[in-house]
RNA sequence: GGCGGCGUAGCUCAGCUGGUCAGAGCGGGGAUCUCAUAAGUCCCAGGUCGGAGGUUCGAGUCCUCCCGCCGCCA
């Protein structure tokens, strides 16, 4: 008989920001089945950027980052045989390209899982042990349209009515890949996704902001006002053989998106001894990507219900990139390369772009190598350029001569005065804008409250153009205003460009302990600014 | 077909929760500076806010219809 999982009495875990667990954010668990593109680098720079941030956010509480590569499935087996290689041996090869890309563009993870790992194998097979005792898994049929060729299922809107000819009769393809297919029926084990219907439409409707942006929290509303139907979750090892077993049953291989999802839980130790809190257990900030909504809001949701698991405290769903308006396709040969471009321009200024550019989450975001130019362009003029103005010989010798000449006047005229208060202000209220925004998710918000800033230094530097104005406290003030512009900038750039962050706050002289978000508030002497630090690398 | 999202200056985008009835950056034109990483600052031009109705004292913002684009419907 089977039992009742709907679990509406027990209390959904939500930690307040404040709780003393580790800080958990995951990107989605890449599929690498071809080299990586623009598309994981977003993710893996988002979720970086959430990591960094709460980092100094809160600086005593540990921050857990997973990603990883997802390497079983029928792709990837497609993919090897194509290579002449086994498959263990081709993700191989490609999971270190994706460690690669993590390593290159500065992502600080905790933890690079492929769930090729023994340890992830043998907890889903446990899982899958536990679902199945408890009546959650059968065997059922699954039917659709069956291509030979590229042995696997399409669904109706994945094939095409090619109509009879004089020469060929009628005929049905997959759209993909034009190959023939015929319907065909096949038994899976399927899990009932259904049962959990009305404790995930309560945990969205509860949680109005579980997913972000509310797009997508609609999207999945809408889902679940529907029926929901149980979902395949094994293949035929015939066909499949390049996965997990399904236990006492080698002639199943579980379907890799429940491996995967598995991962977020497997990559932090999963099963725990105690409650999965020391861990960081529940995610704090999933990042996912739109094409793989269903499986993170709707699929792991309802295994972890049926594990008796919290549910992630929030998802961030982003869009994809286009490159120049056209969807990046292989084929059409218009990917980009996230290595030449970081290459091209460097990673803190990938980071920016992606950051700026892609940082609202609403759609398609457009990747132009002219508007990662100006982009790159424009950091090195906010940051770099800035720093060389105030630290310049002509600035250091005008402020020396002021340290040296305290009796003189230090009355400025009122509109510098109101200018330099503004800046001032401007300087004292960033912390607290950026947090607002980063609490709110709103990464290009956050993005431009330092840029704002940024400007306004510079518009204060040349309003008072301490290189000729007589009054040599105008200088000590200008040099004064503007480096603590650059510092308190400089502290909240780390989550979005740590390396010119880094330098810049190192040029600065801002010891260690003194660049979290706390030490925004507090004033420093800049008594060890070293001047002449070059923040960003040779140009072309 | 159903559901959801989008459409604002040449380009990329803010403007969600109705109120000095439209802004920013880039690009363009002009001026200025030369402290500085060929960088800075100032000014100007540029908009049927996809279209048509409606609600309202007032709508880019709410409602309806239409047009176009995108996504989902294991």
């Amino acid at each position: 008989m089977l039992r009742h999982f709907v679990r509406l009495t027990r209390p959904s875990y939500r930690y307040a920001s404040s709780s003393t667990k580790p800080w958990y954010v995951t990107t989605p668990i890449f599929y690498p089945n071809a080299a990586p593109h623009i598309g994981h680098l977003y993710s893996l720079v988002t979720a970086d950027i959430f990591a960094r941030y709460n980092r100094i956010k809160n600086p005593s509480r540990p921050v857990v980052f997973v990603t990883g590569t997802d390497e079983h499935g029928l792709k990837i087996q497609k993919a090897a045989k194509a290579q002449n290689l086994p498959p263990k041996d081709f993700c191989d090869v490609i999971s270190q390209q994706f460690r690669r890309l993590s390593e290159e563009a500065d992502i600080s993870h905790t933890r690079f899982i492929r769930t090729s790992e023994q340890a992830h194998y043998d907890t889903v097979q446990s899982i899958w042990r536990d679902l199945d005792s408890q009546g959650l898994i059968y065997k059922g049929s699954y039917s659709g349209w069956y291509s030979v060729t590229d042995e696997c299922f399409y669904t109706d809107a994945q094939v095409t009515h090619i109509p009879e000819t004089p020469s060929s009769p009628a005929r049905i393809i997959a759209k993909e890949t034009s190959s023939p297919v015929e319907f065909s029926e096949e038994t899976n084990y399927m899990f009932r996704l259904s049962s959990f219907r009305e404790a995930l439409l309560q945990h969205y409707t509860t949680h109005k902001d579980a997913i972000f942006p509310d797009a997508y929290q609609t999207y999945v509303l809408g889902i679940l006002e529907s029926p929901l139907e149980d979902i395949s979750i094994s293949r035929p090892h015939s066909r499949l053989s390049w996965g997990i077993p399904v236990p006492n049953d080698p002639e199943h291989t579980i379907y890799v998106w429940v491996d995967a999802v598995i991962s977020y839980l497997t990559g932090i130790g999963y099963p725990w001894k105690d409650t999965g809190l020391s861990h960081g257990w529940p995610v704090d900030i999933q990042v996912i990507g739109k094409d793989i909504v269903r499986f993170h809001t709707i699929y792991l949701p309802a295994i972890l219900l049926a594990l008796n698991l919290p549910l992630p405290q929030r998802l961030l769903t982003h869009a994809h990139w286009t490159s120049s308006q056209k969807k990046m396709s292989k084929s059409l040969g218009n990917t980009t390369d996230p290595f030449q471009a970081m290459s091209e321009f460097g990673v803190d200024s990938v980071r920016y772009y992606l950051a700026k550019v892609g940082g609202r989450f609403r759609d398609d975001v457009d990747w132009s190598h002219i508007q990662v130019s100006k982009h790159d362009k424009e950091l090195q003029a906010l940051v770099g350029n800035l720093f060389m103005r105030v630290t310049s010989a002509t600035m250091m010798s005008r402020v020396k001569e002021a340290l040296e000449n305290p009796e003189g006047s230090t009355e400025l005229p009122e509109d510098l005065r109101t200018a330099f208060r503004e800046l001032s202000d401007a300087s004292a209220v960033l912390g607290s804008k950026v947090q607002e925004s980063m609490d709110e998710m709103e990464v290009a918000d956050a993005l431009d409250s330092i840029v704002e800033l940024l400007r306004l230094a510079n518009k204060v530097l040349s309003d008072a153009a301490p290189w000729k104005n007589p009054l040599a406290h105008v200088s000590l003030e200008s040099h004064r205003s503007c480096l603590e512009a650059l510092r308190v900038s400089g502290i909240c750039l780390q989550p979005f460009i740590p390396g010119v962050a880094v330098r810049l706050l190192d040029a600065l002289g801002v010891p260690q302990e003194k660049r979290t978000l706390e030490s925004v508030k507090e004033t420093n002497t800049f008594e060890d600014v070293q001047v002449g630090t070059r923040l960003f690398g040779p140009r072309k």
